[in-house]
RNA sequence: CGGGGAGUAGCUCAGCCUGGUAGAGCGCCAGCUUUGGGAGCUGGAUGUCGCAGGUUCAACUCCUGUCUCCCCGACCA
């Protein structure tokens, strides 16, 4: 291909509205344009780089068993309604009317149409296990797009979902999905590493994600220094194992007034403590029933934790007049002694002696509490976010966090959707049970933009070799000087014949404008010829990632590039 | 939705406070020179100043409304 035939509209300045590295890169590289907030246009060079991802998920998922299918994209309400998720997901969907008023979605994924389909297709438990996959746009009304591809209203995903005769074999699939999941991201060029995360809206009962670390990442993870665990903060474990014993413990408990302080800070400041030897009381809602929450100051609730610890559908923070009616005191100053509603203790206070909890009183709290002489709470369990430095879980490795990109999702559903729609098959007995589902999904187009994230200096894009648009760039310093055209082309044609394409920089430019651009756009490989250097019979041959380039003699070109290639090639293998 | 910021040439931005009819750099077109890391000179084209009202002899500038975009928070691949 040739430059000058292609639209390829690189920029010198940063666009404004572009923020991360990554996103600047793929409007300074003409990678993509915006139409509008979370809307984005692939121009040529955006697209094939995008092709190269999906083909890479196909082959694994291929290879892994799964079928690809096309779904359509948008869906008659009636189905969503079935699993009752056109109420609980109607914040993310877009709805539309048909011209006769009938009420369609834009499908934000495609549990319940792949599960209908399993549902009037397979009846039998011989024709499971079974996964179907698609790659295919999805559309979610997001609260906020942001950071080019990395929150779309309208992006490219590979779902996919399998049906199996039982638990067991549903954790098989999952398996074998994680796996697929590892080859895919490793082809990329991208460290995506799995982490443990909560499944969310999607239901079921566990869930891996897949996480490009990255400062700009919208979603905290901890990680343990000896490598024993991961997770995503939603759903991350972890041990204090601070002293939970402070000064003057074993006196009994004593008012002190704290004029104004109704903040951990202000009391921990004035008190001259450190916020962690003061306790915490927050009143929920669950449910409409208030319950009290207990913990250390210095960490905060997980409501997640909350809600699964309470087994309730819904927990708030109590507004402050229901505080008020609770604890009698302004916010700030409950306390659990007295308090005549439910108490939930995190375990991370456990043994506190000599702390100090707020007195349900305004402008007051206690001194010297002591858990286990004051209170005799409800549970003690974990509801807290754990903080680095924390154990990890298996108490030996310390906790860290960074920040990461999701790419990818894979979940246990069990039989919520084929229950909900009637997926059910007859086993070697001849009875019917529902299909136990697992889902699966990988973010194609923010995949993408993850690799640029992760995969960038300062003058531009470094393509890993399997999703640059081009693997090679040919530089052509003087387009006019007849030889150099045609070695040129007649290379290209070469190497295309091996399955390596090439991307041919004819335009009359200046060298050095024609390097920066060659930065930039980040291909793998640069062949450089110019007059001069034909004269000598050289080539110049300069991989991205490396500083200054080799001379090849021109009749050896051909093999240094494959050579090259295929160096780069095996090291995603 | 709450909080912050921005809409002026294709891009990055100045002008607005203090009203007098729109600018720079880059890009684009032509010519000459140049030619190994985003060239120089000369000439040229390009604007509903986001939109709608209002104030005024006169509005990019002041006022009101409105739309869009970006950033921070709650949602997710």
């Amino acid at each position: 291909m040739l430059w000058s035939k292609s639209l390829i509209p690189t920029l010198k300045e940063i666009p404004q509205d572009a923020e991360i590295p990554s996103h600047q890169l793929m409007l300074r590289a003409g990678l993509i344009r915006r139409l509008g907030s979370g809307l984005y246009t692939y121009l040529p060079l955006g697209f094939r780089a995008l092709r190269k991802v999906e083909a890479i998920v196909r082959e694994e998922m291929d290879r892994a068993g799964a079928q690809e299918v096309l779904m359509p994209a948008m869906h008659p309400r009636e189905i969503w309604d079935r699993s009752g998720r056109y109420e609980s997901l109607k914040n993310v969907m877009f709805r539309v009317k048909d011209r006769q008023a009938r009420e369609m979605v834009l499908g934000p994924t495609h549990e319940e149409i792949i599960t209908d389909l399993v549902a009037r297709e397979i009846s039998s438990y011989k024709q499971l296990p079974c996964n179907f996959y698609q790659i295919q746009t999805k559309f979610r009304d997001e609260i906020r797009p942001r950071f080019g591809l990395m929150r779309c209203k309208e992006f490219i995903m590979k779902d996919a979902y399998s049906f199996d005769i039982s638990s067991e074999a549903a954790d098989s699939s999952y398996q074998k999905m994680y796996e697929a999941y590892v080859n895919i991201f490793r082809r990329c060029g991208l460290h995506a590493m799995p982490v443990e995360a909560d499944t969310g809206d999607m239901g079921g009962s566990s869930s891996h994600e897949f996480m490009v670390p990255t400062d700009s990442g919208e979603d905290a993870i901890l990680e343990a220094d000896d490598g024993s665990y991961a997770a995503n903060m939603e759903r991350a474990e972890g041990y204090c194992d601070l002293p939970n014993v402070f000064p003057d413990a074993d006196q009994p408990l004593e008012e002190i007034a704290t004029p104004n302080a109704g903040k951990i800070e202000d009391v921990a400041d004035l008190l001259k403590i450190e916020p962690r030897q003061l306790v915490k009381t927050l009143i929920f809602v669950a449910d409409k029933s208030p319950v009290a929450v207990l913990l250390p100051g210095d960490r905060d609730v997980n409501e997640i934790k909350l809600r699964k610890v309470l087994d309730a559908q819904e927990v708030a923070p109590a507004d402050p007049q229901t505080v008020r009616e609770i604890t009698g005191a302004e916010v700030g100053f409950a306390g659990p002694v007295g308090l005549k509603i439910p108490v939930i203790v995190d375990r991370t206070l456990e043994g506190l002696r000599g702390g100090v909890i707020g007195a349900n009183k305004t402008d007051t709290h206690l001194l010297h509490f002591d858990l286990a002489r004051d209170l005799d709470p409800d549970a003690f369990v974990d509801v807290a976010f754990p903080k680095a430095g924390d154990l990890a879980p298996n108490r030996k490795g310390h906790l860290s966090e960074k920040r990461g990109v999701e790419v990818g999702h894979v979940f246990k559903l069990g039989t919520k959707y084929s229950v909900a729609l009637g997926a059910n098959v007859l086993d070697e007995n001849g009875k019917s049970i529902p299909a136990v589902m697992g889902c699966y999904g990988i973010g194609v187009s923010r995949t993408l933009q993850a690799v640029i994230e992760q995969s960038h200096d300062e003058n531009g894009i470094i393509w890993p070799v399997n999703v640059a648009p081009y693997t090679v760039l040919i530089t052509v310093l003087s387009p006019k000087h007849e030889e150099s055209m045609s070695r040129a082309t007649d290379l290209a044609a070469q190497l295309e014949a091996q399955g390596i394409d090439v991307l041919i920089d004819d335009r009359e430019e200046r060298p050095g404008f024609k390097f920066k651009d060659a930065d930039l756009l980040g291909f793998p490989l640069r062949l450089t010829l110019g007059e001069r250097g034909l004269a000598k019979g050289i080539m110049e041959l300069k991989p991205r990632t490396e500083k200054s380039f080799e001379e090849v003699p021109v009749d050896q070109a051909l093999d240094a590039v494959l050579a090259k290639v295929k160096t780069l090639r095996e090291a995603l293998k």
